[in-house]
DNA sequence: TCGTAAATGCTAAAATATTAGCATATTACC
DNA sequence: GGTAATATGCTAATATTTTAGCATTTACGA
């Protein structure tokens, strides 16, 4: 189990890592006006320093201002939280875990067709990528 | 957004919850025996104590000890889950995210294959279930 | 240029979460 | 029935998280 980062984040950390996935990168204002029950910009300030002392995060500046990004890809972020839900909820199975994420999306059938013929691409005998 | 349940967890709440719905129902001793840095056997106890206060779970008796099951039911909690990771981390988008799940599994060409039939068979105008 | 609005640095207070330990109850087994 | 092992109930100490506020710096615009 490589999963100690999230496993190690305090709600209000973990909360603002969510803003920041989902942002891509933020400045203090950005996280304070997404977070829930918003405490005062200090507060957000000091958290965003905190989750920088840990790793989580780097910052930039531009203008006057702190630009935070995150330190470790979206893309590897979302696989491990994947990896996470799949092995907690639906019995390390990829097909189950696939079919609840379809199965709740109302997906057309143009975009079900689609994502069935992605998959079929992904077969090793499959040469054309 | 109605994710005020995990939101809410606190990070020994959250590691317990994972764990429980992960094994499905769980004695204290289970938790324990699971939790990353475990502490004693009484932190397990008041933890679970609290989840139950808060309404996250329920306990009955089973000879001499409590067993603990969580009160949303595994696959709700596993499909909001899903929902949360989806959002932030692959901007909303079903495709996406599957595309992610599957590529890192790793799985056959028969797998693929089923798959990519289910997917299918969740079309509207199929009726063949 | 220079005033000012808007940012950060830092520190310590307050709130919450986490923990251990002792007292008590229950069950299983001899 | 008696007793030891194994539960839980409760409480208070400790650790961590979360917060605000004041001092200082920075860049934008009149």
């Amino acid at each position: 189990m490589e999963d100690d980062r999230a496993v190690k984040l305090s709600r209000r950390e973990r909360q603002i890592m969510d803003i920041v996935y989902q942002r891509g990168s933020v400045s203090v204002a950005d996280v304070h006006k997404d977070l829930p029950d918003p405490p005062s910009y200090s507060a957000v300030r000091a958290l965003l320093r905190i989750l920088e002392e840990k790793g989580y995060l780097t910052h930039r500046k531009s203008g006057r201002r702190y630009i935070y990004r995150p330190t470790q890809p979206r893309h590897l972020a979302g696989r491990s939280a994947l990896k996470q839900i799949f092995q907690t909820f639906f019995d390390k199975s990829i097909e189950k875990t696939v079919m609840a994420l379809v199965s709740d999306a109302d997906l057309s059938d143009e975009e079900l067709d689609r994502l069935s013929q992605r998959i079929e691409q992904a077969k090793k005998g499959d040469a054309s990528s």
